[in-house]
DNA sequence: CTATGTAAACAAC
DNA sequence: GTTGTTTACATAG
């Protein structure tokens, strides 16, 4: 309600943004509510079945714990239960309990427990992964259906498993069994999956990817989804991808579209255009007021930096090479469908600043298809990605601890993306206040050559690419150097950058605010430089960045990120600095943070990028598109025609709308290579070298256990590719930690101590399992 | 509080 | 009209 000083008032948002709730969201919730309520309830059902269903053990083998602790009976292995225990609870305690009653039973009862923690947060996680263990078959046949995937291969190709036992990811998961029910909710999965498939293939092929989505479009989106059946599952996926809104953050689709093209830049329009092509949701679903958040998102975000020829009458939107993480949709989608999709996420997490650590991915992962049914607006959606995941337990051993090793794979790209952007960050930040040698050397070799090539281009008065533009604004910056505050702005590698850039006949224009000086004067501050043309190219270019430090960030959360702390503090700014770059680093909360080391593979990654022509389709969509972008402009001229769509498509189920992009999931985890060698939950960073016993690791890991969603999932694709897939996967979520582990205990040899497995369930969340529960209680059940 | 999404008001072209 | 900025507000975590 408040005026800002600049501007009038801005009246009633309110009303407005009620009434879209109120459209929106309910009709989404309806179906994904439908869904999920029906799919939890048909999931006990056969969940009690399976449970029912006896086994040897009968006794012993089907309990249920009350508090979500669930024993089953493994399927495969004799004498083998799988009790599925909350993250939370006393491990021990449950050991103990297990143990007692692995001697009660003897020989001839189970004497062996797989103990699953998980933080079966809600529904499905209750029921806990265990009992479906029976169902796999089916459910496995019924993806393979759906989804043809490698990793089902993988799975049937585990051949050393004694009994090879598919855990579903809780979350994910879930619907075991049989049949119809079974399908409704794969399918949401499944088609998510799909979807992503499909995304990727957008990605390597936009026009194909488009038709297809225009002819689908046609068909009440809505409706279509609802379609069940395995048959109907991959054209309920093209559905949802054209329907539900991708789980990128507009920050993320736009580094997309940028870093499709060979440049790194692109103008306004093609990335509207790229986002439409391989966004259906955007182009068919979306209100035009998409695009206003995307040109929000371009101005907010400091990564996003803007390039303008000298004619001016281009402006191109580049990425800050610092920021930029090269990101891709076909490196989100490369390692593997399940894999792949947390990449995404982690990008944008990553520009949240997230740490690896395993706090956020709690929230982003409880959700997978909770998150639907709710279909809160802003949430992540991080369920699309999930996506049932089969746990082969191989046979006793396969740990291997979590090395935290970066990943070479390509798989491991879109991971290792997050991180070397912020790896990356460092890096420039140290360079920006001096340039540490290291740096230097990095900049140098990679910088100068992009320069240098974009020189030949630049004929036309196109621009330097990214890189060569961004070093030149740090020229600016060093000339502002002079300037305490200019300093600070300029952060990267000007000096170093200035050398190359010389030849470079171009005139630069940057934008800077320096808050500091100049407090809250809004005004931009304009600088050029000119440097002397190289005869040969005549062109002169003006390039016109802008760059914002906002020291008052709070006031405003435009482009926080980029406003350097350095700025932030005088200190930094001084030359002298340079000396102090470690420091630095670490005085630089935002970069230090943000930013992960994965130096190498930002210029890797970068340089590679998408074949991406550059495409500047230039699309009649736009014209198509009554609405004009501008929200409000729309109101009033466009109103009626997209009125009338929106308005039928709400009706239906547009629901769409009302989800809200936001960032699903973070992976922070780094790609782990094979570590055979580490056999250990020692080397795992869970495991403390210290334990003595296997049940203070428990312990420790039932703690740590708690977070960490999606990340499993990559990483286990990634082993059920090399079909040792356990073995990495324990070492992939132990980076995470947070993962949920199996143990196996074999109460035979009265020890807890045998730990062959270390799993983790994403899926698991703790809720369902109820932290509270007494094992106490758990100990009478158990007889 | 932060990150994100959305709507809107403006300013420049 | 489009593009770019900026503010305000909402929401989820």
């Amino acid at each position: 309600m408040r005026t800002s000083p600049r501007r009038p008032l801005i009246l009633k948002r309110r009303k407005l943004t009620l009434p879209q709730k109120d459209e929106s969201s309910p009709s989404a919730r309806d179906e994904n509510r439908g869904q999920d309520e029906k799919a939890p309830k048909q999931e006990h059902r056969q969940e009690d079945q399976h449970n029912r269903q006896p086994r040897d053990k009968r006794d012993c083998g089907l309990q249920k714990f009350p508090a979500g602790i669930k024993i089953i009976d493994h399927p495969t292995m004799p004498n083998t239960q799988v009790v599925a225990i909350p993250t939370n609870a006393d491990i021990q305690s449950i050991i103990e309990a297990l143990t007692a009653k692995g001697k009660e039973c003897g020989n001839n009862g189970p004497n062996k427990f797989i103990l699953i923690s998980s933080g079966g947060t809600s529904r499905s996680a209750g029921p806990a992964p265990s009992q479906r263990l029976p169902a796999e078959k089916k459910a496995i046949a019924d993806i393979k259906a759906a989804d043809s995937q490698e990793r089902e291969k993988n799975v049937a190709q585990t051949p050393g498993l004694a009994g090879s036992t598919v855990l579903w990811h809780s979350g994910l998961v879930i619907p075991t069994g049989s049949g119809e029910t079974t399908s409704s909710v794969l399918d949401n999965s499944l088609t998510n999956i799909q979807w992503l498939g499909k995304m990727r293939s957008d990605g390597l092929n936009p026009s194909s990817v488009k038709e297809d989505t225009e002819k689908e479009n046609q068909m009440p989106l809505q409706e279509r989804v609802k379609v069940k059946g395995p048959a109907a599952a991959a054209v309920s996926s093209w559905q949802n991808s054209v329907s539900e809104r991708p789980p990128y953050s507009y920050m993320a689709m736009i580094q997309f579209a940028i870093n499709s093209t060979e440049k790194k830049r692109m103008t306004l329009k093609d990335i509207y255009t790229w986002i439409e092509d391989h966004f259906p949701y955007f182009k068919h679903v979306a209100k035009p007021g998409w695009k206003n958040s995307i040109r929000h998102n371009l101005s907010l975000h400091d990564m996003f930096v803007r390039e303008t020829s000298a004619n001016g009458k281009i402006s191109f939107w580049t990425i800050h090479p610092d920021a930029n993480r090269c990101l891709t949709l076909d490196q989100v989608f490369k390692p593997l469908d399940l894999g792949s999709p947390t990449s995404p996420e982690y990008s944008e997490s990553q520009q949240k600043s997230r740490l690896p650590e395993p706090v956020k991915n709690v929230g982003s992962k409880t959700e997978p298809q909770n998150s639907r049914r709710k279909m809160k607006p802003l949430l992540p959606r991080v369920n699309s990605y999930l996506v049932p995941i089969q746990f082969p337990l191989s046979q006793p051993l396969v740990l291997q601890p979590s090395m935290k090793v970066p990943l070479s794979m390509a798989q491991g790209a879109s991971l290792n993306s997050l991180e070397t952007v912020q790896s990356s960050k460092r890096v420039r930040i140290a360079t920006k206040m001096s340039l540490s040698a290291e740096e230097i050397s990095t900049m140098s070799t990679s910088l100068p050559t992009a320069a240098v090539k974009e020189e030949g281009q630049c004929d036309e008065g196109l621009f330097s690419p990214t890189h060569s533009i961004q070093e030149n604004s740090s020229q600016t910056g060093e000339e502002l150097s002079s300037l305490p505050e200019g300093a600070c702005i300029k952060e990267e590698d000007s000096s170093q950058l200035g050398h190359w850039l010389s030849p470079f006949a171009s005139t630069v224009t940057v934008k800077e605010e320096p808050s500091l000086f100049l407090p809250d004067s809004s005004t931009k501050e304009k600088k050029q430089f000119t440097t002397l043309k190289s005869p040969s190219k005549a062109v002169s270019d003006s390039l016109v960045i802008k760059r914002r430090e906002r020291q008052e960030v709070r006031r405003s959360r435009r482009k926080q990120r980029l406003a350097l702390p350095c700025s932030e503090e005088p200190v930094l700014v001084l030359p002298e600095s340079s000396s102090f770059d470690p420091f630095r680093l670490g005085t630089d909360p935002p970069f230090s943070q943000e930013n992960q080391p994965l130096e190498n593979m930002s210029q890797l990654s970068c340089s590679q990028g998408e074949e991406g022509a550059f495409k500047t389709p230039v699309k009649n969509t736009f014209s198509k598109l009554p609405v004009s972008s501008t929200p409000s402009k729309v109101s009033a001229t466009t109103t009626p025609s997209l009125e009338v769509l929106e308005s039928a498509s709400l009706a239906k189920g547009s629901h769409e709308l009302d989800f809200s992009p936001v960032k699903t999931l973070q992976l922070p985890f780094t790609p782990v290579q094979d570590n055979q060698d580490l056999l250990g939950f020692n080397s795992t960073p869970l495991k403390n070298p210290l334990f003595d016993s296997p049940r203070e690791l428990l312990n420790t890991e039932s703690s740590d256990m708690v977070h960490v969603p999606l990340t499993s999932s990559p990483a286990f694709i990634r082993d059920t590719s090399r079909q040792s897939s356990v073995e990495l996967t324990a070492s992939g979520f132990t980076e995470n930690r947070s993962f949920m582990e199996g143990l196996i205990l074999d109460t035979m040899n009265d020890s807890l101590s045998k730990i062959l497995l270390d799993i983790s369930f994403p899926g698991l969340e703790d809720e369902n399992l109820g932290t509270d529960i007494s094992w106490s209680q758990l100990i009478p059940e158990l007889k």
